[in-house]
DNA sequence: CATTTCACTTTCCTTTAGGAAAGTACTATA
DNA sequence: TATAGTACTTTCCTAAAGGAAAGTGAAATG
């Protein structure tokens, strides 16, 4: 009944990273997640936030993030209708990752200037 | 000579998290390195620790986190040749994002599961 | 001599991500 | 009346990611 895998078993870990990377996977989700939590609300303001983003990306990554609930799009009834997208209290899970990637993304650029 | 721009910049976290998912992104290159720092050091082991991944995947996944100075590719001359793979001491720097990564991925699955 | 193991490579194919450019419908402002 | 801003959508396209299946060459094992 003993299993002969001749392999350590790593699943504990690889399967909750795999979730976590479905969620916030791409170039763009993160760095969406970070201007909303900054502040910015209108579609125009986080796309300038961003650069290199375009508006087709934009849309289509506000939608996942919407369904994930990290983030709201809250439609305000002023003349003129405003659309704004806020963090979701979820959102903030989110930031020991950020934290972690942004210490290391610091650290790596310091290496690879260093280096050559 | 100040800026008028209308949104909040966010770029201090934005340009450092996106240097770090350059590096670390795709659906395999963590659960690999997650799999070398396990212990797992023969290609097949590897593939084997990781559902789903197959051997092309795993080879260009594999080069690329060699060039990337987080894991050596070891010819170890016995007869036969054993082909190694192990976990460059650079990799160590990525635990901070798997454990933050793997701690959000069991709660959000945590929290699907309640919800559904 | 046949089979198996190991570490891949090769081919073919589909899907997804992403970018460039223009357009749209509405409202506001000069 | 013309121009500009807002929040997108649409079309077209390329590149990269990823998967399935088979093959390869060397060496070991039965």
């Amino acid at each position: 009944m003993a299993n002969k895998m001749g392999y350590l078993s790593c699943l504990d870990t690889v399967k909750p990273v795999r979730d976590a990377i479905e969620v916030i996977n791409g170039k763009w989700k993160l760095p969406i997640i970070i201007s909303v939590m900054t502040g910015n609300e209108r579609f125009t303001d986080i796309q300038e936030s961003i650069p290199g983003i375009t508006p087709k990306v934009l849309a289509k990554e506000l939608k996942d993030l919407e369904q994930h609930q990290l983030i709201k799009r809250v439609v305000v009834d002023d003349y003129p209708v405003k659309i704004l997208y806020k963090p979701e209290p979820y959102a903030d899970t989110l930031t020991p990752i950020i934290e972690a990637l942004k210490g290391w993304g610091l650290n790596h650029r310091k290496k690879i200037f260093e280096k050559e």
